[in-house]
Order: structure tokens, then sequence, then C-alpha cells
DNA sequence: CTCCTTTAGATATCTAGACGAGTGGGCGAT
DNA sequence: ATCGCCCACTCGTCTAGATATCTAAAGGAG
């Protein structure tokens, strides 16, 4: 029987009220924050902590369950429970729609995560015509049908974005948006193209925890939030051109924005 | 005996892959998302799920908490377990710090909150001068120490914000900001009025889960995350005079951002 | 009528075990 | 030396209880 590193974890109160396995996870907590586990590293087994403490293993494995709801440590079956560690932030600036990028004509997400030195990649790109929600029709202004485009970004093969864009069907029913591929500069370039000057978005953002459905797709660890970000795109005529719907996961990204004090 | 409402819930597949406890969080989920169970609701308790589908009560816990991880129900202590309700969002517009609203002499918060027909408060202010982090130093550019300005906002009795305004003491110090109540328009009225006239924010966005202190202060349901929103002020030189650090309540709250296209 | 106690039903916590299944190392057969 | 199997260790799931505590309603004492 391996025996427990000592002087890592204290012991236990039985006078106080905090429940048991409560006290354990406030340890296991606080020895992560100092450091005395690192990232990526295995905490002691359920076994350990059950001698160590002289709990049963359910009580233990509620502690470990406390933990993984904060988004502190993942299980793996058959190896360990491990310190979560914090992953690379992608950032997104809020000048990351400006027109000088878009006249670049290369895909922000790819430009951007090279200049990280990630390894970008775009999958499960469907394109279709499709009846509106009642929330895209009403940011649309009261259309019934769209062109829905959706895709799923990576980086290093971690999927960490979920995208959705709905256009108006007679603005792109035809024209190089209802194509998987739109071309350089992407869908905004080529809604200039056709006539549809950008003059500003709005941008909604939301976090919650995911769906079931977006834990699978993004692959999200448990305790792990998404952003929800809704984008409204507005033509100089100030008619909703676009709508895209972005779920991200929250440990990977760190939005910005600069507003202007006047 | 207490039985179950016939047809809100299935049966078990004993052939499925899928652990028990997550079929029957499944089949909840489900009955909630089609409003079988309607917001605040009652679902059925531990003893009559252990009935409906003949599994040990643990496994009907397992359930819950899976649900409650995901922030869809709340459990209250020997009453039941709701379905959470979704609360009145509180929005913030990116325009909320424009000069005029500062003119009217009224803190943003409180204007907003009546708007929205709310009870709006502030409390637990706390003001004192203190050693400035790492982070905060390197945004305020290197210095020592700082003017820690802590408050926490509450709606219709609710907490759902948390946030400490760091200031340089060069520029704080013996001013207004330095008192508890700053005067009508905040501490960025004041800013101006002692001539570093504000030109623009940075506001940098997170979304995580809380710490157990953050779970304290703002009272957070199990499975809501808090979106941490640092902004730093800039002058018309380009210094930084203020750094504000946000803890929001994510349920409570939409981030609204307008982006020029240009 | 008010206040207190009782009681039934609800969740919270904990124990002690059982079996299942993924991982990885050691060891024997080839 | 290598392959393949076994085994120890790990977490995942489930059972069947036990005690504690909280809530709300009912009933009794004053």
């Amino acid at each position: 029987m391996p025996s427990l590193p000592s002087g890592f974890l204290g012991d236990l109160d039985p006078t106080s009220d905090r429940a048991v396995f409560r006290q354990i996870a406030d340890q296991l907590r606080e020895a992560i924050d100092r450091g005395r586990f690192k990232e990526g590293e295995k905490l002691p087994s359920e076994a350990e902590l059950v001698d160590h403490y002289g709990v049963s293993r359910m009580t233990v494995r509620n502690s470990f369950s406390v933990l993984q709801g904060e988004g502190l440590v993942h299980a793996e079956h058959g190896k360990g429970v491990f310190v979560r560690p914090r992953p690379p932030v992608r950032r997104l600036a809020s000048d990351r729609f400006a027109r000088r990028h878009r006249e670049q004509g290369k895909a922000a997400f790819i430009v951007e995560a090279n200049a990280a030195g990630s390894h970008p990649q775009v999958d499960s790109l469907e394109v279709k015509e499709e009846k509106a929600s009642q929330d895209v029709s009403a940011r649309l202004g009261s259309v019934r049908r769209v062109l829905a485009r959706r895709r799923r970004y990576l980086l290093d093969g971690r999927p960490v974005e979920f995208a959705t864009s709905y256009l108006p069907l007679d603005i792109a029913r035809g024209t190089p948006i209802a194509e998987p591929n739109p071309g350089p500069g992407g869908i905004y370039a080529r809604l200039e193209e056709l006539g549809h000057r950008l003059d500003h978005f709005e941008e909604e953002i939301r976090a919650r925890m995911p769906s079931p459905a977006e834990v699978k797709t993004l692959r999200l660890a448990s305790g792990v939030p998404v952003i929800h970000l809704i984008r409204t795109a507005f033509d100089a005529e100030g008619r909703a051109v676009e709508v895209c719907d972005t779920v991200m996961a929250a440990d990977a990204y760190v939005l910005s924005y600069q507003l202007p004090a006047t």
C-alpha cells in the first residue's frame, strides 16, 4: 500500500460543521493553489486518501467531484486524478473584424493561430438553407428562411469553438457565400463586394455551463463553462445582414474590447 | 407512497452503455427542456425516482448532481429539487461609460437598475491603500502601491457583481476618489476633474467556474459560472489611470458591445 | 389566537462493500 | 529480444443501508 507524501495534507476537524468531503476538497484545493501539486501532476489516489483520512471511498470521490466541478482537476480512468493544466488562451481582439484585416484576404482564425505558433484547423463545415429560429429571425428583421453556415474551429487538434452564421436568403443565395469556401477574406469580404458595406457589429456575450451536445462537440472537461457570443453585422443602411452564433470553450479564450470614452 | 405523474419519464435501457444515472439525468433534462417541468417547479423526489426506476438512492442523487452541475436544477434541503428559474438578466452596454452618462452625475448601476424596475444596492464598500498585485502593477505601469476600492452590487437583494478598482496613489491619494463616496458621476468623473481626461477603456473578458470565496460572496448556485472582466482606463496621454477587476454572476448578465467595422 | 411540539417527508452526508473496466508494468513463453 | 498474458492499481458505477438535518403542516398547550 503506497503511503501519502507527508505534510501535503492535514487532518480532518470532526467538530467542524463543514462536511468531511468538503474539508478534504478544501485541503486538496489549497495544496493545488499553493503549488504542492503542480499542473498536470497526479493527486493521491482514492485508496491513498481513504487511508490517510480514514473515510470511505465514496466520501473521497465526493471530494474529487467537487474539485472537478470547479474545473481544477480531471480524472482519467485507470490512471488517476490530475491537476488540470491551464491551457494557453486565445485572444479575440475587438478589431478582429477591421476592414484592413479583411482586405489581407486570410481568415482571421488561421492568421492568429499561426502567429501564436499553433496548428489551426476548421472542420465539420455545413452550409444549408433552413428555417430561421425565432431569435435569429428577430435579429435579422423577420426573415423566414436563412442560409446557415456551420463550422468548428480546432487548435492543435483541440476543438475550441463552434460557430454558425445566419444570412438572409435574398443576400446569400446564389453567391459565393453559399459555397463551403467563400473565398479570401471570408463572408464579410463577400458581403462588401455584394454592395453591403459593413457599418458596425453588435456582440452579445453570455457565459453558462455547456449542454451535453456542446460538451461532446467541444470535448469539454467537466467544470469548463462556455462563452456564448452572438454577433450581428449591420450594413451602412442599418440592416442586419448576418447573425453569427458562437460557442467557445471558456478555458481557451479571452475576449478583449476597446471602448472609446466619449 | 406518492406515485409519479405517468408519461413524464420513460424507462431505462439496460442494454445501453450509458450509465444508469446518466440515462436518468437525460430523461429529466429532456423533460425540463420540453417544459414538462416548468421553471421553479419541483422535480419528483428522490424516493419517487427510486421507486419509478428501481434503482438505489445514490444513483438518483448522482443524476441530480449531473443536472446541478449543468445549472439546470437546484436542491433545497428538506423541500425538494427544483428547476432553476432563469433570472432576468442585466445588460451591460458598451457605451455604459460614455461621458454623457457620467455628466448626468448618477452611478450607472443605479440608473440602469431603476430603469429595469429593480431595486439596486451597493454594499461592503472598502477603500484602502495596499500593495499592488503583480498583474495590477503591470497594467498600471509598474506601480508598487495602489488605492483599492471594493464594492459589491446587489439587485433586489441578490448579489450579482463584486468589483475592485485599483488606482495609482499619485493620482488618487487625498482626493475624493479615496473617499467611500466619491460623489456624483463616480470616480471617472473625479478623474476627469483632476485633469486625467479619459480617452478609452480596454476590457478583458474571461469565464470560469467560481472559487469557493466567490460562491459565498455572490451566493452562487452550483453550476453557475462567473464572468471575469478586467477593465483598464487610459487617459489622453495613454497612461493607465485605473484598473477595475469585476466578477459577475454569469446567470445575471449579458454583456453587449458595439464594434465599428472600419 | 399564538406559540411550541410532533411528525412525515425531503435532502445531506457517510459507510462498506461489490463488480466493471482502463492502464501499464512484469514475467514467462517463444 | 519480443510478444502476449496476467496482475496490480486505478477510476466508474451501483447497491443497501445508516444517521442527521431541514421544511412544512398538523395538533396541542397556554
